[in-house]
RNA sequence: GCUCGAAUGGUGGAAUGGUAGACACGAAGGACUUAAAAUCCUUUGGCCAGUGAUGGCCGUGCGAGUUCGAGUCUCGCUUCGAGCACCA
């Protein structure tokens, strides 16, 4: 019988959807495990071949562990909001929520022509009022949550307003924007729009005047991960840093707990290594300088308080507050010059062009261990960000400030001993300490460094300013808080309106508050983000009442929240949806929740490492803090799949003709090389009347070939439009069936690893599946399964499977198991096996990464139910014993020979036979023998002098 | 610059410290066929010797080391990829 791919893969998914294969319930009953891959926008152009790669690797893994016995959750649903959408309605017209619908619509009609196991019933999309619901809800608890360090954990902002009235900033540890200091009867006398502005400082979510990442093409803000080497990640624009009024998410709040968190999940060391350099833990010193002839003090930080007695000079960030309280009279006008100048300089810029530069405030600050006077210069170099914004440089220690230290002349004091500070400055912690100080100089108390190794010197100077004041031991982080609003109509609307200039929450009972229709997609005449244009808001019917009359009083309307909130918003807690997707009254019911806890297994790119996967965490542990998930870390398990790269195919055109020369021959002309449909070129060897059809100014063309043969050159490159490299995986299922598609894609290579598309092997792949097939089928078309006793060997090639399979899938080595398959189907037809026994459990085992096949092959074997359901087969070592071994002899590491023994040989008995054998009298010729290393079933080694 | 990862045939890639190159693609030869496609079989890391079966030597980016034995472990380089990057 032949193998119809066409005919079984739609009868099948055909049966999976009328059957609901695969829909699950919580049941407490059984065991259960939440697979889950990252959603994906719907993007315009549909699905390539890298698409489905982890969708693949997650299904398989999902249906192994449903076979196992476990109640397998692996929804799937839309990351639906996003700027493409937005784009295309902009030039078309055409609304985003339309476009958005049909391709939606066309994702899922190619996701199910692949066969996944996904529960369609649990699908979300984030552009869905009742999914985003959820998202506002989670957005107001944090507008009402501010977080207390001391219990390491959000609390409701209530909470801070009790602390503030009985004791005003008294004993407050909390995290926060600025530091403010009110008593009790300062904060009772505030107006409500003043107290309301004091809590914005402590909010989760708050409004803030930041310096952000503006983008005038995209006409919005972007988060920190959005911008790279200084232009948009989407489109490429230019970004500029623009000081406006935003709203934020105080992720740097959960800096430490997100640290802390990445040491107890299950993600490869990269991500988390990248993680933590994202969220860039720093353990230092905050130390206080005070400045000559003057009151003012200010702080540094510093993670080389060692270095102190080194300290020739200090510098202040442009833009830090003590650039106005320090410049004197006299440098005014070259300050003011300076601070024009850097403003200018874009982010960009700066980044390009590394100049040093800076200006002398006029002001010295006092060495607190010396009384030595530093000179304050101000320069670029320092970001007002980071730390306090300003810094002690030490210049024979730290390479940026010895660039300055140089470029200005200032003077280089080395601390190290042996070091050579004459060319470049000596950054690392190790060596001995000299010069700490100086000799003659007497330091505050007798105090001195000298002798010590740095990193006793580190702690002994913490130790010593903490014990007198001068300062604090102060732990930083790089991580920022995320910028939380975007000047865009295709997003979750802020559920926020304004009264008296202060923001204030649409109740929580009238979210969801939905998206209005807008016509016009671009921002308003007078720059207000699009929704502007929006005349008439939408309302939950049963709420109307409630929001009117939050929004109108005495006949005066509130302005709403024109700005939406970013594409991570959405994506921030989707998969605790997923577990509860219906429920109306909470994000996700504590029953629910309680079963299905976190996803066990998290598949997708690593390009979120500093995105999604950190604001994910974060909005997680908002929600662990609230109680609502019962889980302080969403993903146990992350495993990243490498992305699919695109192979290009190229013609070459001779300058100003319609003439083409094929690569061995392009040399000899003055070509253009241009991109070519990689589906009209086979191996390389281009289609030349698909080409001259492909577009209408090629119909001309002429051709200079080779051997007959136009041959193309190649090169890899990211799989897009517009080098025509795509290749649709409907296309291969077409040609293939989804079942091949599947197992070339796991057999292309290790899952986690980037590599290009190359549809040549997967001819491979498909013989295969038929060869499987054919093991069931005679040349009568009937099946040849019998109820036969299994042959020894056999068994053996089974139990072989069972265990390689068995391990490849836990270890998601994929692309190792596949070929396991193929070994094994070449010995069953050797072996002409046919006993139900031994290809049943095949079945069981291969269908994990071949459904559709293997689901008419249960049937066809007379079962009823779903091959997924049959348990996986237990792997029996005693099948895997032999009554011989093959050893391999070798001497001094070099293998010769082997020799067969009985499996029960004992160690001695090896060692005698294989000196007694006549091929090793060959190698053992006048020599002596030192010593026989003998490693059961494995080889012999003797050595010999 | 710092951090993490990788390097094996013509290609993708296998190898718990124990016969390197599984499996697949590609290539070459053969069978079937009028022919092609499809299918099946054989060969396929390099060099040397031999008509031949076969035998010998070399071989996992480079250089050391540990070990009876290293693709695998350790140290030092080189190259490539990824992340971070005036973060004090």
């Amino acid at each position: 019988m032949e193998y119809n791919f066409r005919e079984i893969e739609k009868k099948w998914q055909k049966e999976w959807a009328t059957r609901q294969t695969y829909h699950v319930e919580a049941d407490p009953a059984k065991k259960k495990f939440y697979v889950l891959n990252m959603f994906p926008y719907p993007s315009g152009a549909g699905l390539h071949v890298g698409h489905p790669l982890g969708y693949i690797a997650s299904d398989i893994y999902a249906r192994y562990k449903r076979s196992q016995g476990y109640n397998v959750l692996n929804p799937m649903g839309y990351d639906a909001y996003g700027l493409p959408a937005e784009q295309y309605a902009i030039q078309t017209g055409q609304h985003p929520a339309i476009t958005t619908e049909q391709n939606i619509a066309r994702y899922r009609e190619q996701l199910d022509k692949i066969g996944f196991c996904f529960d369609w019933q649990r699908e979300v999309r984030t552009c869905d009022p009742k999914y985003y619901h959820w998202t506002q809800w989670a957005f107001s608890r944090m507008f009402n949550s501010f977080y207390c360090n001391a219990c390491r954990s959000a609390q409701p902002i209530s909470r801070l307003v009790a602390h503030f009235e009985e004791k005003g900033t008294e004993g407050l540890d909390v995290a926060q924007s600025e530091e403010l200091r009110f008593t009790a009867a300062e904060w009772k006398a505030m107006t409500e729009e003043e107290q309301l502005q004091v809590l914005m400082n402590y909010r989760i979510a708050y409004l803030g005047e930041t310096m952000v990442n503006w983008c005038p093409a995209l006409g919005t803000v972007l988060a920190n991960d959005e911008v790279v080497d200084g232009v948009s990640e989407r489109g490429g624009h230019p970004v500029v840093q623009k000081k406006m009024k935003q709203w934020c998410l105080r992720v740097s709040a959960y800096a430490q707990r997100l640290l802390d968190g990445l040491d107890g999940i299950d993600w490869t060391d990269s991500i988390k290594e990248t993680q933590r350099n994202w969220i860039g833990r720093s353990e230092g010193t905050e130390m206080e300088f005070s400045v000559k002839d003057s009151d003012v003090k200010f702080t540094i930080f510093t993670t080389r308080a060692d270095t102190i007695f080194g300290v020739t000079f200090m510098v202040l960030a442009p833009e830090s507050e003590l650039v106005q309280q320090l410049t004197t009279p006299e440098q005014r006008a070259e300050v003011e010059a300076y601070l024009e100048a850097t403003k200018k300089r874009t982010e960009r810029e700066r980044i390009a062009d590394r100049r040093v530069t800076g200006v002398f405030s006029g002001s010295y600050a006092v060495n607190p261990f010396t009384g030595d006077a530093i000179p304050v210069w101000i320069s670029d170099y320092v970001l007002a960000g980071y730390g306090t914004g300003a810094i002690m440089a030490v210049p024979a220690h730290d390479s940026r400030d010895y660039a300055f230290a140089r470029h200005f002349g200032l003077p280089v004091v080395p601390l190290i001993e042996g070091a050579d500070v004459s060319e470049e400055s000596f950054d690392a912690k190790e060596g001995t300490v000299m010069n700490s100080p100086r000799e003659g100089v007497n330091a505050l108390d007798g105090f001195s460094l000298n002798g010590l190794s740095v990193k006793e010197a580190i702690a002994a100077t913490k130790q010593f300013v903490t014990a007198h004041g001068l300062g604090r031991v102060k732990v930083n982080f790089r991580l920022r808080d995320a910028i939380f609003s975007r000047q865009r109509y295709w997003g979750e609307p802020f559920p926020v309106y304004y009264k008296n200039g202060q923001p204030r929450l649409v109740p929580e009972e009238c979210l969801p508050l939905e998206l209005p229709e807008v016509t016009k997609f671009l921002p308003t005449e007078t720059g207000e983000p699009p929704l502007g244009n929006a005349t008439r808001w939408a309302w939950n019917e049963e709420t109307r009442e409630v929001v009117e009359n939050a929004l109108i009083d005495n006949e005066k309307v509130f302005p709403l929240e024109l700005s939406t909130m970013p594409g991570f918003a959405g994506s921030s807690a989707y998969y605790l949806r997923y577990m509860d997707p219906a429920n109306a009254a909470a994000l996700v019911g504590p029953e629910a929740n309680a079963y299905w806890r976190q996803v066990d297994l998290y598949v997708g790119g690593s390009e979120h490492a500093t995105g999604h996967l950190i604001y994910s965490r974060f909005w997680n542990k908002f929600l662990f803090d609230l109680g609502v998930a019962c889980e302080d870390e969403p993903f146990r398990k992350l495993v990243n799949q490498g992305m699919i790269q695109g192979r290009s195919n190229f013609v070459y055109r001779i300058k100003d003709t319609n003439t083409f020369v094929s690569l061995g021959l392009k040399d000899q002309y003055d070509v253009t090389p241009l991109h070519v449909d990689v589906n009209i070129v086979q191996n390389d060897q281009l289609d030349l009347e698909a080409f001259k059809a492909w577009r209408p100014e090629y119909a001309t063309a002429d051709f200079i070939l080779e051997d007959g043969k136009y041959i193309c050159g190649w090169a890899i490159e990211k799989m897009s439009k517009s080098m025509f490299n795509v290749v649709n995986p409907d296309m291969i299922v077409e040609k293939y069936g989804a079942d091949t598609l599947r197992l070339y894609e796991m057999f292309l290579g290790p899952i986690n690893q980037s590599k290009p598309w190359d549809s040549n092997g997967i001819d491979g792949s498909f013989r295969f599946l038929r060869k499987a097939w054919n093991l069931f089928w005679g040349k009568d078309g009937g099946l040849t399964v019998t109820d036969a006793e299994p042959s020894r060997e056999s068994l053996k090639t089974l139990h072989k499977l069972i265990q390689k399979v068995t391990d490849d899938i836990e270890a998601f080595s994929y692309n190792t198991a596949v070929p396991a398959f193929m070994i094994a189907v070449g010995e069953l037809a050797q072996q002409k096996c046919t006993s139900r026994s031994v290809l049943e459990p095949f079945v069981v085992l291969l269908a994990p990464f071949a459904p559709h096949i293997c689901e008419e092959l249960w049937q066809a074997l007379g079962h009823e139910g779903s091959v997924c359901d049959a348990p996986w087969p237990a792997f029996d070592e005693q099948y895997l014993k032999e009554d011989s071994v093959t050893l391999s002899v070798s001497f001094n590491g070099k293998t010769r020979f082997t020799l067969d023994f009985p499996a029960d040989a004992s160690k001695e008995a090896i060692q005698e036979a294989t000196l007694a054998s006549p091929q090793a009298q060959k190698y053992l010729e006048g020599k002596q023998v030192v010593k026989v290393i003998v490693v059961p079933g494995r080889i012999v080694n003797i050595v010999v002098k």
